[in-house]
DNA sequence: ATCGGCTCGCGCAA
DNA sequence: TGCGCGAAGCCGAT
């Protein structure tokens, strides 16, 4: 059965999701609801956008949609800016369709002050905008809700089960998996989305074009005329809704019956879903992932992929909306810290640099194979994730140093860098949500791996091979 | 090929 | 207070 809007299961979810991020009121004489768009890149099943339309209803007023793109975010880069970009192309025709008002700013150099978002501020009612705890995005809205005089709030759309239902710091996987699996069957039920009632006047909509790019352009162009990082190039995987769903109905009839064994195999191209980069800047729903996976094979089956989805994704949101330390070596647990201080002074068999590990130069073709894939695609498969990260751990003078290359290098070139998940994953790699293992030098009690046995647990020269070099096909 | 020990602490049962 | 248990490991013994 389909919920509409005012139903009490979407009023609860809205309710919890939603969060003020400065003490104002409505302006009065508003011209219309903003959301600000910033973490999730949708229309559908987004509940910010559900928020500001049900608060436009509220009021009688219209909606704008205003998603801002600037050169100073940290690494911005052509891969990332030009993600977005086209993805913001599919969403203003999809909003044309469905009686939608969007609109894209693309801030194009760094001494250009202009704040489009706070001049749109001065004339709405109030702001909504998402609530994601990592990417800036957080900053970001708390600098801007200090900024206008009016409402602002935030809504967060990233995981199934509101993760305002779990307020404290989970320690594991396994604390976290009871409460959030009673939830699931509940956060899956669909709510059907409406455009809101009042429409925006002509006069109105060309009135706020300031800084309005011109989605049908050449895209390639506008990201050259960035000032922004040019030696990352765009990713080779297809940005936006159309191709994520495409991606997600291959996955599903093909790769999930025998997910359990094909994501283990790293060589397998298809045997992971490759959602990360669409589920990061939230072009679809987590919920409809799962709606579909559950879909295709039903819940025992699913239940290996629903456990990364759901369990893992949420317990690394829970993880930086809990602990503001996610990018330190802080945020781990005691047992981390005193393994950490009595193997400090190890000797290390190698150390690289930041440029050697970003350049693939290391001793070990398989670590360089993780490498390549990482700067060719944009991704690195789940599997080999952990060794380059476990590797990184040994390869560096610090403890401290490798956690800061690792998102150093993922924030950079990955897809889903800056997503909870990625910070979740790398913390892993350091004992997070981990237990300790026998003690061994530099490792101390943190879970080892070893890339030399990688070899005789699955196809590692396969993936090897195929990540040599030139190749750059996915 | 399989098994136990390594080692910690949460969260539940009692 | 005790006890079971845990993303994917490693190593050595059998």
């Amino acid at each position: 059965m389909r919920h509409s809007l005012t139903s009490s299961f979407a009023d609860s979810q809205l309710a919890l999701r939603t969060t003020r991020a400065n003490l104002r009121g409505e302006r009065a004489g508003g011209e219309f609801v903003l959301y600000w768009m910033q973490g999730t890149h949708r229309l559908e099943e987004n509940w910010a956008l559900r928020c500001a339309t049900r608060e436009a209803d509220r009021l009688g007023l219209p909606l704008l949609i205003h998603q801002g793109l600037d050169p100073t975010y940290e690494h911005a880069n052509d891969r990332i800016h030009s993600f977005i970009l086209h993805n913001a192309r599919e969403l203003s025709r999809r909003a044309d369709k469905t009686g939608l008002r969007y609109q894209f700013a693309l801030r194009r150099r760094r001494d250009d002050d202009r704040r489009t978002v706070d001049r749109l501020a001065t004339r709405a009612a109030l702001v909504v905008t998402d609530a994601v705890p990592t990417a800036g995005i957080a900053e970001r809205t708390m600098r801007l809700a200090g900024r206008v005089d009016c409402r602002v709030v935030t809504v967060e759309s990233h995981a199934i089960v509101p993760a305002a239902l779990f307020e404290k710091e989970e320690w594991a996987a396994r604390t976290l998996r009871p409460k959030i699996m009673a939830h699931l069957e509940h956060a899956l039920e669909p709510v059907s989305d409406r455009p809101p009632k009042a429409e925006m006047t002509e006069s109105l909509w060309r009135s706020l074009e300031v800084d309005r790019l011109d989605l049908e352009g050449d895209l390639a162009a506008e990201v050259a005329r960035c000032d922004i990082d040019h030696s990352v190039p765009p990713a080779p995987m297809v940005s936006g809704r159309t191709a994520a769903m495409a991606r997600l109905k291959a996955f599903c009839a093909r790769t999930l019956p025998d997910y359990d064994t094909r994501r283990n195999e790293p060589a397998d191209a298809d045997g992971s879903s490759r959602m990360s980069a669409y589920l990061h800047f939230g072009q679809v729903s987590a919920a409809q992932v799962a709606r579909a996976a559950i879909a295709a094979v039903g819940r025992p089956a699913a239940d290996k992929f629903l456990d990364e989805l759901v369990t893992w994704r949420e317990l690394s949101l829970n993880f930086c909306l809990r602990n503001a330390r996610f990018r330190q070596l802080r945020a781990l647990p005691p047992w981390v810290h005193q393994t950490m201080e009595k193997h400090a002074g190890d000797r290390r068999e190698v150390v690289y640099s930041l440029a050697q590990l970003e350049a693939a130069q290391t001793h070990h073709p398989l670590w360089n194979a993780a490498q390549r894939e990482l700067l060719a695609t944009g991704i690195i498969h789940n599997v080999m994730r952990m060794y380059w990260g476990k590797s990184v751990l040994t390869w560096s003078a610090t403890y401290g140093d490798a956690l800061r290359h690792l998102i150093h290098l993922n924030d950079k070139w990955a897809l889903d860098g800056r997503d909870p998940s990625s910070y979740g994953g790398i913390q892993w790699c350091f004992g997070k949500f981990d237990r300790p293992w026998g003690e061994r030098p530099v490792w101390g009690t943190m879970r080892s791996m070893s890339l030399d046995r990688a070899y005789k647990k699955f196809d590692a020269a396969g993936y090897e091979r195929r990540w040599r070099g030139e190749e750059l096909t996915l």
